[in-house]
Formats: C-alpha cells, structure tokens, sequence
RNA sequence: GUGGCCAUGGUGUAAUGGUUAACACACUGGGUUGUGGUUCCAGUAAUACGGGUUCAAUUCCCGUUGGCCACCCCA
C-alpha cells in the first residue's frame, strides 16, 4: 500500500447511527466499522486459554460419558418462552429476538438447555436407553447491558442428563462441574439448595407473599415490585431492611413436599460421599422458571475485589422441562458454565507473558535468498511439512536478516537457507540456531538430516531428564 | 432500564487555552538483497463524533456515541 488514502476530510458527515450506507456521498473516507455493543472479538493470543476450557470440559464430557450436541444458534421464540419462562428477566427483556424475511418469529438462545430438550424431543431420544447425557458448547446471547463479565454474546459449555430421576445423577454431575474448575486450578465455592416441585414452590410463595405484604411498608420501591412479580427474588435483596426481615421469613425448606426433601438429603450425602464441599444457601433461586429440586451454583472465590459477577456456572433439576416442550414427562437434571468468566480467571492465574504467545514455535525454518532460492524454499517447505516437521517460513521477505530474525522468534531450532549458491550446487545450509554453526548438506537429504538431528536431541533431552 | 467515572497512534502512557501533540512497545523499511537472539538509522500511525464559548479548543461547556464500573439480572 504504497499511497495512503489523501487528506483527512476537514468534517466527518456525521456517521449515521444505524447502519445506512448512504451511498450518496461521493466522499470516498470509509468509517471503520465497530464491532455491535456488548460482543467481543476473541483474539489469537486469548485462544489459548478458550483451547484450555473447551478441552476441559470435552475431556470431562467424555470421561463421564456425554455424548456431543449441537443444536442452532436460532431458534422459535416459543422454545425460550415455554422452556425458559414467560416471566423470566431473561426471556422477558433480555431476548435476542427479531422477525425474519419469511415472517418467523424467532430468537438467538439464551441458554442451551431449552434447545438441546426440543432436540431430545423431537429425534424421540425417548426410544434410546436412558439416561440420554449430552453435552454442547458454544455462544448463547441475551440483550443486556454489558459490564465486567458480561457481554451480549458469550459462550456456555453444558451438561444435560435427561431421563433419569434418582438423586445420584444430580450429584454426579455436581461432581463433574467441581473436576472441571479443579482441574482448571479455579478457585470456587458450590452453593446448593432445593426449589421442591412446582406445587411446593406455589405454596411456599404465598407464604411468602404473606408475610412480606404484612411488613410492605419497610420494602423499596423496587422490593415492591419484586413482591408482585417474582417473591423468591426478595431473598436476594440487599437492602438492609430486607436483609433484617429476612430472618423471620419463612423458609423454603420448611415447605419442601417429603420427596423433594428425601431427594435433597440424598443428593447431599452423596456430596459428602465423594468428599466435594458445599453450602447450603436457602436463598439461591435460579434465574430460569424451569427449575425444580436441586439448585446449585459456582461462585469464585477470587479475593480480587471487583468480581461482582462472580458466579461461574450453575445448574439443577428441571424434571417439568420435557413435558411442557411436547414431550413425555421425563425427569432431567443438567448444568453449565460460563466459559468467559472462567476464561477470565484462567488469565489472571496465568497471566499471559508479553510476546510470547504471538509466534508459534517451528523445529525448522526456511529462509530464501534470489528467486531461483525462493522457488526452491516453496517446494522443501512442502516436503518438510509433508513429514509432519514443524516448518516455519517468510517468502515474503526477500532480506535474510529479517527472515533470521522470524526465524528466532518463532524459536527454530535450525534455519536452512537457500541462496544462488546452494541452489546451483543442489545443496542447503543448515545452520543451528543455538550454537550457531552451519553445515552445508545435499538439499535432497535435507528433510532426512533434520530427522536425525530432532532424534538425537530427543535422546539427549531423554538422557537429561 | 437507572446511576457514577472515563474517551490521545495498533497497545500502554505523556503534554498543552497558542500553530511541528511527546515517549515506549509493536509494526514496516534500511545499514552495499548472504545470517537471528545484545546494535544503529528511518518510516507508518492518534486528540471518538457533533455543537458551543474564545482571536485561538486536543484542553473549558453541552449533546451524541462508545467504554469501564455499580444497581438490576445472570454466566
């Protein structure tokens, strides 16, 4: 790009908020575009750590036994409303929903497990030997207002065991989530509790509703609010009145159906079986109406004094979820994670060193010097790769000094270097980048050379261990 | 949806009511197209957008947009 773009236009017309092309303006100064609110871009040297989460949980997936789901990105808006709640935060103001050219109405997912229950439905996942355990990740969106930890796209992986009621699957896959920050080296604390049925929950709410309208006067406004639209989420008030009110209140175990109570107390043990620490928080209430039982969710505990957003995942029974989507009634549990969050903490426990991550080591690298050179370096890059050695190469630069210094970046344990003169004589210079001397051997026997020498510096590595 | 703080090259920072907006990193090129990890030189590149006050605004004021943070909610 060798001439740059004239002068700066004196005045930018004003850029048009939404996207518009206004192909009028005769200027020729394109804006850059920015990306939309709220989503990010996940760059090469953040990859690593993306690569670290995914692989832990598919090696997890895998040692457990869930099988690989993916279902759409888009899907009906009536499979977040049935599946999720009408009346959820979520759903109700949070959903990425549109109208398409053909006039559906339809939504980018929430979450993932409303979609991954309409597929078990569906393929009639019924007919295969049950529990049916099935894990996915990727991208879920809701329309929120972004902040530390929050953004409008982010990314899930999750772990749905649909088809099975006994307590033991809940615990199992309790245990899954607590392998799954361990072996991440995540810090985090396992909050649980129990929600009961449907019927239980209604009773436990009018209760509830009960008392607090009786003391409406202490509340806020927005504590009011939440009296008539969703009780449970009082609990989680932070307004010290509340907080004091709080105590009185009753107790969502006290209203547990005996079922839901064996159940709990069964879940529990097992957790104390397979030695995985927890609090019991009567509080917790999740954000999503298809809950039932057990609840629980990950907390970090990150000292760091920011995390607001500190929850990492979370997860429970949700035995009403296949019915109300059309299928039969079909117990379930499952979880997630929120993978940015925990990328988040991947990072601050490892921080990423400066250069480093941006250059991908090589064994081998080729530098080139003339065209007869060059033309040579295309075909013995292609033979080293074909051999699997790590090769690295610049053939856009034709100065040796700034390929040496790729060379050295990309940490190549040997640079050959093909010039005029190695060309006309069919041979190649292999210089050793550590020590700095260099032979000059037959190119043919180059790719064969370069074998040899990684063996004996593995055998010597091997020797020095 | 509500509130607080903020906005300078790709990144991290500096400076100023006054005309070449500084530095570092990164990137590109060069030091007789033949040698990197420790050199030297040069180059590309910024005051978010719009309006106002002023002789003069990147600096002060207002609006917009965006970012960060908190509430809300959640992962």
């Amino acid at each position: 790009m060798p001439s740059k773009p004239v002068k700066k236009p004196a005045a930018k017309p004003a850029a048009p908020k939404a996207s518009s092309e206004a192909p009028t303006s005769s200027k020729k100064a394109p804006q850059p575009i920015q990306i939309l609110r709220g989503m990010r871009d996940l760059l090469p040297n953040d990859q690593p750590y993306w690569q670290a989460a995914r692989d832990a949980a598919a090696s997890l997936a895998s040692a457990y036994g869930f099988d690989r789901i993916d279902t759409p990105i888009v899907e009906d808006t009536a499979l977040f409303v049935r599946g999720v709640g009408r009346a959820t935060d979520i759903v109700e103001k949070e959903l990425y929903r549109f109208e398409t050219l053909g006039g559906e109405d339809v939504a980018l997912r929430p979450e993932g497990t409303a979609g991954v229950v309409r597929s078990y439905v569906q393929h009639g996942m019924l007919n295969i030997p049950q529990p049916v355990k099935l894990w996915y990740e990727g991208p879920v969106f809701r329309y929120d207002r972004p902040q530390a930890g929050r953004f409008r796209q982010f990314y899930q992986a999750g772990f749905e065991c649909i088809g099975e009621a006994d307590a033991i699957v809940d615990a199992q896959l309790i245990v899954l989530g607590y392998n799954f920050l361990k072996n991440l080296g995540i810090d985090a604390t396992l909050r649980i509790n129990s929600l009961g049925t449907p019927e239980s929950r209604a009773n436990y709410k009018n209760a509830l509703v009960a008392y607090f309208r009786a003391k409406k006067a202490k509340l806020s406004e927005e504590d009011k609010k939440r009296l008539l639209k969703n009780p449970l989420r009082l609990l989680d008030s932070k307004d010290p009145a509340v907080q004091e009110l709080k105590a009185e209140a009753p107790q969502l175990v006290d209203w547990l159906d005996e079922d839901s109570k064996a159940h709990f107390m069964r879940v529990l043990e097992y957790l104390d079986e397979l030695g995985v620490p927890y609090q019991l928080d009567p509080y917790l209430v999740r954000g999503l109406d298809y809950y039932t039982k057990t609840v629980w969710e990950w907390f970090s505990n990150s000292d760091d004094q920011e995390l607001a957003q500190s929850a990492l995942g979370g997860g429970g029974r949700y035995d009403g979820l296949v019915e109300s989507l059309g299928g039969r009634p079909t117990p379930a549990v499952g979880c997630g994670f929120g993978l940015d969050r925990i990328v988040s903490r991947l990072k601050e426990k490892n921080p990423p060193s400066p250069d480093q991550m941006r250059y991908m080591p090589v064994d081998v690298f080729i530098a080139q010097l003339g065209d007869m050179g060059r033309k040579k370096a295309l075909a013995l890059f292609e033979e080293f790769r074909e051999a699997g050695i790590p090769v690295g190469e610049a053939f856009a630069k034709s100065n040796i000094k700034a390929q040496m210094e790729v060379a050295n970046k990309r940490s190549a344990k040997w640079a050959l270097v093909l010039g005029q003169k190695e060309v006309l004589d069919g041979t190649v210079l292999i210089r050793d980048m550590d020590a700095g001397s260099q032979e000059t051997v037959d190119i043919k026997k180059a790719v064969h050379e370069i074998k040899k020498k990684l063996q004996n510096l593995q055998a010597r590595e091997q020797k020095g261990e």
